[in-house]
DNA sequence: TTTTGTTGTATCAATCAAGATTACAACGAA
DNA sequence: TTCGTTGTAATCTTGATTGATACAACAAAA
């Protein structure tokens, strides 16, 4: 099973944001035509990146801007931001192990810890790379168009 | 979104059979029961398992074992084997950015690498735990039950 | 004040995956 | 031949994702 889609559209999203902002309104249309994808998407998702604090967006005139500096912006924090499951876990554990089986009411001591040791390690990697590294290379491939 | 139970799932049938294997012929019902599942799920997932070569099963006769040293079976070989996803990515990404955006042509240039670092950061250390290291916890945390 | 463009949000449909359940043929050993 | 079990197909339920439509709330410009 994959993680949705919703990560990498609000990446998709940042630097289509912070490409666009000096040239025209950074509307939830623009984003959805980039992304291609279905415009209320990038409105929940822009809704999400909001209480997050990651991004702005003015109602009525419109337009999306980002919320702090670039280098601030983790993918974790955005990854935390779009994908709000239960605890935070990303494993999902079989709900009613069999207490009544040795292995059944041990098997969350046995694995807790490794699945969390896991789980750190990608989430450290990704609180190492900041919206502004990702921006570097998009700057950099976007410009080599030219 | 979580990563499926599958995964949990297989680490404690590999627990069970390991714990169980000399008491009892260690079926899918018997897992089933142990994990509160359905004896299908055991059955399909011991399919899986069994391809990856991490374990043996007995139709007819019945019984499942493990296939080879639980020294050699890390957690990366049972996530492998039990969550078969396309291309093997953990990130879903949204199917067809805009060509005619510059963001959207590059965004995969952007992040492909990004993504396959975060991923490699997880798969590394599921490939440094081993089912032998997750037994061992097993074993004191049922023998001092006792 | 009215118009215009946009956001925020609700609602519903379509699609997909997970897991439960039932069923049963294939199989091996007693 | 019987019995317990595996291997697998088929169907169902549930939940999440995404697409789609609609519209009130809103801000700014006309």
């Amino acid at each position: 099973m994959q993680i949705s889609s919703r990560f990498t559209i609000a990446v998709h999203v940042l630097i289509a944001i912070e490409t666009f902002k000096n040239e025209r309104k950074v509307t939830s249309e623009l984003l959805a035509s980039s992304a291609n994808v279905n415009p209320t998407v990038i409105r929940r998702l822009l809704q999400q990146l909001k209480k997050a604090g990651i991004v702005t967006v003015k109602r009525g005139s419109g337009g999306a801007d980002i919320g702090r500096p670039l280098e601030e912006i983790t993918l974790l924090d955005v990854y935390n931001a779009v994908e709000p499951v239960e605890n935070g876990q990303l494993f999902h554990f079989h709900e009613e192990p069999n207490e009544l089986c040795p292995v059944g009411r041990n098997i969350h001591k046995i694995m807790d810890h490794r699945l969390e040791e896991i789980q750190n390690a990608m989430e450290d990697k990704m609180r190492r790379i900041t919206i502004a590294d990702v921006m570097a290379d998009a700057n950099k491939l976007i410009g080599e168009e030219i």
